[in-house]
DNA sequence: CTGAAAGCGCTTACAG
DNA sequence: CTGAAAGCGCTTACAG
């Protein structure tokens, strides 16, 4: 059996139908150019659009204006828990806006995020989302240099003269360590995230200063070269390892926090009980576990929203120069905190 | 300060400076082209083309084309934990080849389905694949007429004729349903996916087939309108208000578990001491919760590496016809399930 | 208000 | 093996 594939229809086609130009055809279809054609026209134009089942070809018209209302989103991982609702908030604002998102994966790779940001010049992409920043971040450079709209989200660099949506972690860190200071912890300490992201830097100095301030111990830190469960587990045993003092620790985030529980449970260390814990994002499903954990939650939708909203601005040259949004993070209090035992 | 932005740099600017035509920069280029150049020049262009940086215009050459080396996506929600692995697969795959992919979220409503499937027409996607099918789905049926090549994921439709990549339902159902009858449970409930999904049909279908053939009731079933905790919650309060002699229930995936055990949770009921309960899917963190579900584990990743390669295969013209494809569950046994207390 | 023309950056059938 | 030309489906500056 031959397969038969329709041809698609383009402006010319419905132009035909009207006995119209093909130009008189574009504009009368383009929200912004429709005024320039008398209304009658436009009726008929979009009657018989509707009749043929015309769609723009946004392929041609992407090549002609030399931009693609698409934007591209650069994660390490889209399995990571994080991510699928940054994600989320960024396509439905995107969408709202009839812009197209397009989402990589760069395992935190280099390599990867080169080929990804290549890929996406390729298709002239409109700009793009970045949650892989390191704090000193050769992509982002290029970024710069090549004049390409960017918005960093949840992470951001070290130069301060770049858009970014992040999350007030000091103010995190301090809800987090008051929450621990009340229930009589002393001995705090901080299973830090890689140094070369901001947040797992900001967070390990935001934890190091408030220690200091409140004259505790602020030296019992294990840093990590991953978000991740396993770093999490291993960092944990190394820090045991060194010391065995504190009474509760705060996680670099939710992962890390999980890896911790983790090691705790293989040894016989209960949680709550010996040693309190506390994570950071607020990972879905973080309340079904035992013990539940206690966390600071990342307004992760709402961070993905905003950052789009600080995109399309920049897209549309109504962006006031770089700007760095701080959201304001929330402390959520579940069971792994607790009194502590001594 | 003006903004100054690069001039892209075009087969034109490489075919000047090796002094040939473009159209020869063009096939010194292209993989399948370049044995149509002398080696020689080959080798100059590729030397300048790395010299100015040049990358292609996947616009440019999608339009002339006619296709674009992306493909489509289309899930319900990307929040809901059963779909990021199966994103990844389909990413890592697509990448590999050298495809790029467009998701989109439906949140299941017909009109926003139609919407994404116009924008990925007018991008000129080469495939889509569909991860939203309802048993009659009439944007199955519209990307059949226009010649969409398609594969379906994880969901199927009635009609047989379509590329499928689905999970062999009769034996996930069957080995629960092994697992709970050696666990001495005879009256066994089902919290039902909705009907006009295949996996709920198919589930319920089964269950109550193998049900019949152990001799066992088999209308202990409630049916759910969405895959969702609340729905879950609610069906199980509905289920018990009319019966209470099961002991053990089979929820039509884990985000309907979930909302069971949420639900006896209220009530006072215990997980497994009072009543059995199993998933299916296997999403994350299950291992963490409390109790720790039992479930049939749907390899999500591999389905969409799968479903990937045999969209690739249409595009390129490979295929042999529809065909649907199921991949094996496997039953993961943990502690939400236990001996039948009468 | 509308038309005719040019062109975005590629690819490819046709010549030679 | 290479070049010259045409064209993919739009948009838009230029005329009128």
């Amino acid at each position: 059996m031959i397969r038969k594939v329709k041809r698609k229809v383009t402006i010319r086609d419905v132009a035909d139908l009207v006995d119209v130009h093909h130009s008189t055809v574009s504009r009368a279809l383009s929200p912004t150019k429709r005024d320039q054609i008398s209304p009658a026209v436009v009726k008929k134009v979009e009657r018989a659009a509707k009749k043929l089942g015309y769609y723009p070809n946004i392929v041609a018209s992407s090549l002609k204006q030399n931009r693609s209302f698409a934007v591209g989103v650069l994660v390490p991982d889209l399995m990571n828990p994080v991510f699928p609702p940054i994600i989320r908030g960024i396509q439905d604002t995107a969408e709202a806006a009839g812009f197209t998102v397009i989402t990589a994966n760069t395992d935190d790779e280099e390599v990867k995020e080169r080929d990804a940001l290549r890929m996406m010049q390729g298709r002239s992409i409109d700009g793009l989302i970045i949650a892989t920043a390191r704090r000193n971040d050769p992509i982002v450079e290029e970024c710069i240099e090549n004049d390409i709209p960017f918005v960093l989200i949840n992470r951001t660099v070290d130069r301060g003269d770049v858009n970014a949506v992040v999350i007030d972690e000091d103010f995190g860190v301090r809800s987090v360590l008051d929450h621990l200071i009340s229930l009589k912890h002393t001995h705090i300490a901080h299973i830090a995230g890689p140094q070369h992201t901001s947040t797992g830097f900001h967070r390990a100095k935001a934890l190091s200063d408030y220690l200091r301030i409140h004259n505790l111990p602020s030296d019992l830190v294990e840093t990590t070269e991953k978000f991740t469960i396993e770093e999490g587990r291993r960092a944990f045993r190394k820090l045991l390892a060194r010391n065995n003092r504190f009474t509760a620790i705060v996680a670099g985030n939710d992962l890390l926090a999980l890896g911790c529980m983790d090691a705790m449970r293989e040894i016989g260390l209960l949680v709550p009980e010996n040693i309190s814990i506390s994570g950071y994002d607020d990972i879905l499903f973080l309340e079904r576990m035992s013990p539940a954990l206690t966390t600071v939650l990342v307004p992760k939708y709402e961070m993905g929203s905003q950052a789009t909203k600080t995109l399309l601005d920049i897209i549309r040259g109504e962006s006031n120069g770089p700007a760095v949004l701080r959201m304001q993070p929330r402390l959520v209090i579940r069971n792994s905190t607790a009194v502590a035992y001594r």
